[in-house]
DNA sequence: TTGTACGCGTTATCAC
DNA sequence: GTGATAACGCGTACAA
């Protein structure tokens, strides 16, 4: 059975809320009964019990982190950068995963509202509409939103400039002389930002340099797996007219379309360039290494860590956004110097 | 302000005792009553608070993962696979990274006790020492451990044979007719069981085809990533008589490694083989998609959290080990028809 | 079958 | 600066 803060002040002879005071680092202990309570709690072996806090407090000291899949690199990256920018602020992070189910985003949206199991809600959803926010009230839990970038003005939002990293990034493949740029990571529905938004930037590109859209050129993808990635490419390269460079909408697409590739006898980048999303490890060592774009994760979990942590201490705050920056990373899928 | 029990129990006229009956499904509830209180919690959008029903039972619904690093691919789909089990059986869970510190795992072991913020502790290190179970009395919290080979009878375990599968990896590359057979992933101390574990397996194998054992071929690497695998196998490679295949005692390990080949002008398999141990997804997609051993995940998974909500429902049952079963998966990284 | 009352361990509100 | 005591919301022994 643990001490509690009762059997402490009882064996110090002293009362509760003494030893509470001393606990809390509460300023107004003299010396001697600070160093007496103390005592006791070592001999005691004490700890607070923080259920019994939380209960009295509100405060749980869990940040809850939705995901769609944790061992999607990207979200796994993410999640160990603001589980260690939590543990710096206190916070300790509890984490779920939605699949691609809305009924389950849903729910934990608003099942998430009274139950006081955790403090705060950094919700980074693969897919997510914008309808799906209506269930939150913006009174209700605090929420930091994440990877989107639609600011509405209503909730706290670590954002990536989709449109600009996709659009950069089809640049570039313009750049290296191609013009016949396929794409991965549409969706048939509008619905979800990150697919729209990424499209959009790879459309404007390819416009800006002049090149008409393909519409056999822009290849879904159901999810981001590498699966889906191969499976598009070798859709794309089945075409009577391939292309020349594929702009994969995640790394992991990417993989998937390299693979695919590789597995036809293709040379990358000589007879095909790819180019991905996230700056995942992974890429960093595949062969060849993918040119990407780097969303700056330490950053957006920093941002997000903080800024939640700046809701809970006062809900009443205005929203704000913030767009992590992104830069382009040139590696030997589009541009090789050798042939690997 | 959220709608507490009583507040359920003044809207219907009945009692609390009531209320938390049909709420807890307890059968002794007249059919009128329970329609009457679930009409007034659904009218008064009553939630129980998890936080007061924690305090009041001792259980709090929610496991702590405990992991080196959730960006180790290996740990993050351990970890989905976890968390969805997990979700199966009511528990949530919480996620906590010790980096390599011992300093971390020993806090976590021994101050978890009385903390009461989760109910059982799943413990998956890369690192870890017997010592520091001795942090962790067995009385005290419910613990499964993952991932070691050491049953000593007195933890849940559910294991994995790294002697084994270290063992049937190196005689596989044995039976592709390589003799110089060198492995990465040693450790200067024989502390942590994992390196020393597959390392004896790697020797006994070799052993076994009656080559001996050359102690340059045994690189060490202090943790398990990709730079970790790089810079081993760039020592290896430079020795005056390299290796014609290499074991790598993890996946990433061998990720690293196979990109040092590659940046040498190597051929893999034909000018070197290299084969690891996880079968993490990236290794199917890898070029050359990666020979290693699987370790069944999901098995895994299954095991430790069904061990872990019946050690707490019983904590008076015995430890009991469970070793998950794993396989060598054969592919192109030591065995390619053709040259990729 | 239902109602009453107490305790879980803490913090906060009063007095002194 | 310190002490008593009332909450926080729920579960359950005990009583009816």
């Amino acid at each position: 059975m643990p001490a509690t803060l009762r059997d402490v002040a009882a064996h110090a002879n002293v009362s509760v809320r003494t030893v509470s005071n001393v606990v809390a680092g509460h300023p107004h202990v003299s010396d001697a009964m600070r160093r007496l309570v103390l005592g006791a709690i070592a001999e005691l072996d004490y700890r607070p019990n923080p259920v019994a806090r939380t209960l009295r407090t509100g405060r749980t000291g869990v940040l809850a982190l939705v995901v769609p899949e944790i061992d999607v690199p990207y979200f796994a990256e993410l999640a160990r950068e603001i589980i260690d920018a939590a543990s710096g602020l206190g916070y300790r992070v509890m984490i779920d995963q939605t699949g691609h189910d809305h009924d389950r985003e849903r729910a934990l949206l608003t099942g998430a509202d009274r139950t006081m199991l955790f403090d705060g809600i950094l919700f980074s959803p693969l897919v997510t509409r914008s309808e799906l926010l209506e269930m939150h009230p913006t009174t209700a839990m605090p929420l930091v939103l994440l990877g989107e970038h639609e600011f509405d003005g209503r909730y706290d939002h670590v954002a990536i400039d989709n449109h600009q990293a996709a659009a950069d990034a089809t640049q570039h493949l313009v750049q290296t002389g191609r013009s016949k740029i396929a794409a991965i990571g549409a969706q048939p529905t509008q619905a979800f930002a990150t697919p729209r938004q990424r499209g959009a930037g790879y459309l404007a590109a390819l416009d800006e340099a002049g090149i008409g859209p393909r519409p056999e050129y822009l290849e879904s993808a159901a999810r981001y797996h590498r699966a889906d990635g191969y499976a598009a490419a070798e859709r794309l390269l089945d075409l009577a007219d391939p292309p020349e460079a594929i702009l994969c909408f995640s790394d992991l697409l990417a993989m998937g379309a390299m693979r695919a590739a590789a597995d036809r006898g293709l040379r990358i980048p000589e007879d095909l360039a790819v180019a991905g999303i996230d700056d995942i490890e992974e890429g960093r060592y595949s062969r060849p290494s993918l040119t990407t774009v780097s969303l700056d994760t330490p950053f957006i979990a920093r941002e997000a860590v903080s800024r939640i942590a700046a809701r809970i201490d006062d809900p009443t705050a205005p929203a704000a956004e913030i767009v992590a920056p992104h830069a382009v990373l040139v590696r030997e899928s589009t541009t090789a110097s050798t042939p690997l």
